[in-house]
DNA sequence: CGTTTTTGACCCGCGC
DNA sequence: GCGCGGGTCAAAAACG
């Protein structure tokens, strides 16, 4: 974007400048005089373009400053945290009612951290916008149970952290046959339940979709295929294949009801480095396990309310319960056991992302609720995937060490792939792109899901392993 | 020839 | 205990 700017503004100047100097001759002079017109406007148009421009720079710069300080800030106090938890063993269901709102998504920042003054006045005003909101987006680090999940997902942490969070993710992810180890007496019948749900959630993704299985960046081995009861169409299983013991699998399916559909559930966390063309959706769906998960402890009172409706930066944010209301996107087949998370992109006309977690019954044994991102403005699609930075340096997840990926397995260009390009259709967008900018740059979290959800719907145009071809690369190439 | 996909068999949990 | 349905296994086939 800016680069074309650049090239036509200076280009264009250039050129009229030199137009610019010829007399005015008798006949053609009012001719002349109009055109000048014409080029004055036009070249106060450019003008304001650089303006624009270099505010947009500007504003990128700060942006990455504020990120860069936060996401220091949020693992500082997350390594505190860790180490005042490695205290208290246990965090009771009570005391996590306690908190304060009723329905609290935290997704990567802590809206509850009293200490430390952020640096910079905007990033404590985005916080302060974040408050007023009335939704907390950010992961919620208090609970141990979440805490490997973290880990995946903030990378900067150290190495013997890493070391130790991963051994200790698989050995909770990996189904063990026998018995786990003494190492986990220290938790208690609580958080092996909790692990297990951790490891049960699932995170499902609704997208159009013509190909059999999105392309979400990781590698994936067909294990079975299954026609389930309710929906002509076969349900096919799929396990990554990127690290031998990788827990995660997926199931694809096409929705009965719209063919077009493709509903894609993914159930576990990656126990390995990933490409940084799938760290979105793995980062999306660890994500939101967690927040359904820890959601699914703190909103048993929060979703007494009634429908929750905020902005965040211009987006809205709906929370709305769901307990009653059978999922559009399920007609038949019978409600899942395990509670899930529900990214739907199809409404991609009407610009409304939802994230609702969804499947239960009644009766069930999880709180229901229905969260949906939407924009009042158009193209929100291709705006917040043209945002290179969101995939790419900025993402603070599972920061991929691409030299250390050492699997043999991806191909070299299967990294950065879906994010370079060029494309037409940025243009146009720039307030709303100021307005996206505001609402992801506020929060990584916020950043890393919606991310993802774009990736999914946008990367969903090749085959498993065919590389990113499609949608997702000219979308891609919108920033470069 | 190694890897992936296909597909029928098998396992397991659940409801009756 | 039986049937049903979801999920997984694993041998065979297909693929590159």
């Amino acid at each position: 974007m800016e680069a074309r700017l650049n090239i036509s503004s200076s280009g264009g100047a250039s050129k009229e400048e030199k137009s610019d100097e010829p007399v005015c001759l008798e006949e053609n002079c009012s001719i002349e005089a109009s055109k000048e017109d014409e080029l004055e406007s036009a070249k106060a148009e450019m003008r304001e373009v650089r303006e624009e421009n270099t505010r947009l720079k500007m504003m990128l710069e700060q942006i990455e400053k504020e990120y860069k300080s936060l996401q220091r800030h949020f693992i500082d106090i997350f390594q505190q945290e860790t180490k005042k938890n490695s205290n208290i063993p246990v965090i009771t269901l009570d005391e996590r009612i306690k908190e304060p709102e009723l329905v609290s998504l935290r997704l990567g920042l802590s809206p509850s951290e009293p200490h430390k003054d952020d640096n910079t006045n905007s990033s404590s005003k985005i916080r302060e916008e974040q408050l007023n909101s009335g939704l907390k987006l950010g992961l919620d680090y208090n609970l141990r149970r979440s805490k490997s999940d973290l880990m995946e997902l903030v990378s900067d942490t150290s190495p013997e952290n890493s070391l130790e969070e991963r051994k200790k993710e698989e050995a909770g992810e990996t189904r063990p046959p026998s018995k786990v180890s003494t190492t986990t007496a220290e938790s208690g019948d609580d958080e092996q339940s909790q692990l297990s749900s951790v490891k049960r959630a699932r995170v499902s993704v609704r997208a159009r979709c013509d190909t059999t299985t999105m392309n979400d960046g990781c590698q994936w081995r067909k294990y079975g295929q299954k026609i389930a009861k309710g929906n002509p169409c076969p349900r096919a299983y799929y396990r990554c294949t990127m690290a031998p013991a990788c827990p995660v699998r997926k199931q694809v399916q096409r929705c009965a009801e719209e063919m077009s559909v493709l509903i894609t559930t993914y159930e576990g966390t990656h126990n390995h480095p990933l490409p940084i063309s799938a760290t979105a959706m793995a980062s999306t769906t660890s994500a939101a396990a967690t927040m359904l998960l820890s959601g699914s402890s703190t909103t048993q009172i929060g979703l007494q309310s009634s429908d929750t409706t905020s902005q965040i930066h211009g987006l809205n944010v709906n929370l709305s319960e769901n307990s009653r209301r059978r999922p559009l996107y399920l007609p038949n087949s019978p409600l899942p056991a395990f509670p899930t998370v529900t990214l739907d992109l199809t409404s991609s006309s009407s610009t409304q992302f939802n994230l609702f977690s969804s499947s239960f019954q009644s009766t069930s044994r999880f709180p229901s609720k229905n969260l949906s991102f939407s924009s009042s403005e158009s193209n929100i699609l291709p705006t917040f995937w043209a945002d290179g930075s969101l995939s790419q340096g900025t993402i603070p997840y599972n920061k991929t060490p691409i030299g250390s990926l050492n699997l043999g397995r991806p191909s070299p260009e299967h990294f950065y792939q879906p994010y370079f390009g060029n494309n037409q259709r940025a243009s146009s967008q720039q307030p709303l792109t100021e307005t996206l900018t505001k609402a992801i740059t506020s929060d990584p979290s916020f950043q890393s899901v919606v991310a993802a959800a774009i990736s999914s719907m946008v990367g969903g145009g090749g085959g498993e392993t065919q590389g990113n071809h499609g949608r997702g690369e000219s979308f891609g190439k919108n920033f470069k």
